[in-house]
DNA sequence: CTGAAAGCGCTTACAG
DNA sequence: CTGAAAGCGCTTACAG
């Protein structure tokens, strides 16, 4: 077996192949392969014959290889966690958007670790990724700008060379200026804030993750406005953030419920967070006693007893925004970079509309 | 701005820009970036300061054109729908396993569309993929196997003409012989009636897909397997399969509610059936006196009440095993194809615990 | 309308 | 240890 077959058989078909088939040069059976038009209706039909024949199918690299613009058609999405649905949706919805194009979708995890983010970039783009969506690990993204050109901003050179366009999803970019669709967290938690404080809540508490993630602190900061909003005092007590974990949230609200001044309304501000949290309270049998409003919607959340109001995020939307996005800067608009926010919607199902009762004693 | 300039700025550098700047040829250039070897430290040091300098990454598409294995370092992963929670687990699996390897992950979605599938694979196959995970959406896949070569037919030449390998997931291969790794759907199905009719069911009505869905097929095999095993009579009314919906189950299980001899026991053989299951009970405030069986876990099922009981799979083993086994094949594995089946595993919550009651007038 | 030559960025096969 | 030449499969730039 000569190095140049493969270990299972036949070397695959080139396009030198097609031309000596079809009797044709190779520039003709590329303009037949291309499309590119400008050629006898014999020969295209020759070509056409040899192509079926051989099963020839184009080698993408080596076709970008020469080409002008290098594209390989591929999209790069990487997000927190492929598995989760917030990450899942996102990359349905982009791949929806980018597939009529014929663009080819490489995905990753980055589990909020910036390491793996700069390894997983840098992978992707040592394959001639034609653009990027990218939900932020770590803090500062000022690295991925090293070479940051484009007019707008969209574009970033960095580790590239070539521009390669780069749009962030969930989170506003930091230390760098990039095209963005993410919701709108602050305002999302205001309201669930505003929403508990309606139906007469004064202790609200709040669960939320490490404010080192960015949606974290917003969430964060759009409860503290919610409860100035509603005239509530602010309790540090009621403040439970850095909760990693569904169990985190589930012991945290064990925690508060046993306090002396335990709140009568939660806000997780988190989709882990709020089982956690449901599963505290049913553990307790609290769970027609105390509100709850999650942000981010929870799968089967109108099946519990009672069903569980949310602050509801739209990821099959903001997938969609950004890929439209990021293929419009493919096409080659370089017009200012953009901050797509999109609202969130509360939805009432139960639990956040529950009112306060007294604790019992 | 020259044809080979990038519309922002410099143009990418090249192992030959490296070479030039740390003033050596560009074989050794390559030595280094590659790690082969047999280079003086002096110029490895020369060598390693360009790169860094010049932000050089090396370009995949270009070193695969020439090496003779020609692997990108790209696999790819095509599942039913990569935003619902299996296809998403076995996605994230699958990248967890081929990360190490510097492997990179192109992903799709198939949406049980037999067109989409073979536009997809062949997308994917044209641009250099070096092993595809597969969840088969047509039925028969010979078309696949058209070059079909290696020993043990774990190989695919098809439309590659080099040999690719392939593992199917979640689906046994038809029409071609390849590996494949699943769940035990048939034996988890008699398992969910053997635990009903434990409970002292007799009437257990069956929820499915379209049995044109490999899974759904199995499922309703292992159905029977368990009605025949418990001495159950076989009464077709209680089979309602084609259900493609949570809307569709819900109106069967309405359905069935209202019939002259309705269920005690309900087995709905999909995650999104077991929803719309739940759903209707809940909707007749029956959900106390009619037991439920889901197959495959749904997300926080111990959170409602009555807690569901399901025939648990493992997505993430299941990916895992495949990638691992795609790895072997790359890595020149040639034995016969394998069929692994993951077992299933009855997770006992209360809804499949409830005893039979007798309909209401 | 057609095709031979050069080159994309890299590695292989060779010769020093 | 080192590097010039050839070639991977394709497209660009040119000359018929």
């Amino acid at each position: 077996m000569s190095p140049t077959t493969a270990p299972g058989g036949a070397r695959r078909p080139t396009l030198r192949d097609v031309a000596r088939l079809a009797g044709v040069g190779v520039k003709t059976a590329s303009r037949v392969v291309t499309e590119e038009g400008g050629v006898s209706p014999a020969k295209v039909e020759a070509v056409r014959a040899a192509v079926a024949e051989l099963g020839y199918v184009p080698d993408a690299a080596a076709r970008g290889l020469r080409r002008g613009d290098r594209r390989a058609g591929v999209v790069a999405v990487l997000l927190e966690d492929l598995s989760n649905p917030f990450s899942a949706s996102v990359l349905r919805a982009v791949e929806d958007v980018v597939r009529p194009r014929g663009l080819v979708v490489v995905a990753g995890s980055l589990d909020e670790d910036p390491e793996q983010e700069r390894r997983l970039v840098r992978a992707v783009l040592g394959r001639r990724t034609d653009g990027l969506v990218l939900m932020p690990a770590g803090g500062d993204h000022g690295w991925l700008a090293r070479e940051l050109e484009a007019p707008g901003g969209a574009l970033l050179g960095g580790v590239l060379g070539r521009a390669v366009p780069v749009v962030f999803v969930d989170r506003a970019p930091v230390g760098v200026v990039a095209d963005a669709v993410r919701a709108d967290d602050r305002d999302g938690a205001r309201g669930a804030v505003a929403h508990l404080a309606g139906a007469g809540h004064r202790r609200v508490a709040l669960l939320a993750d490490d404010p080192a993630v960015w949606t974290a602190q917003e969430r964060l900061a759009g409860y503290r406005d919610g409860l100035v909003a509603a005239g509530l005092p602010h309790d540090p007590a009621l403040e439970r953030t850095g909760l990693r974990s569904e169990a985190a949230a589930e012991a945290a609200v064990l925690a508060l419920l046993d306090a002396d001044e335990p709140p009568t309304a939660l806000f997780t501000a988190q989709r882990r967070l709020t089982a956690g949290a449901v599963r505290a309270l049913l553990a307790r049998g609290r769970e027609r006693d105390v509100a709850v409003v999650g942000f981010d919607d929870v799968v089967y959340a109108d099946l519990l007893r009672p069903a569980v109001s949310v602050v509801a995020q739209d990821p099959g939307r903001i997938g969609a925004l950004a890929a439209e996005l990021l293929l419009r800067r493919l096409d080659g608009d370089r017009s200012a970079a953009q901050d797509l926010v999109v609202p969130t919607r509360l939805v009432p199902r139960g639990s956040g509309e529950l009112r306060p009762v007294a604790a019992a004693p």
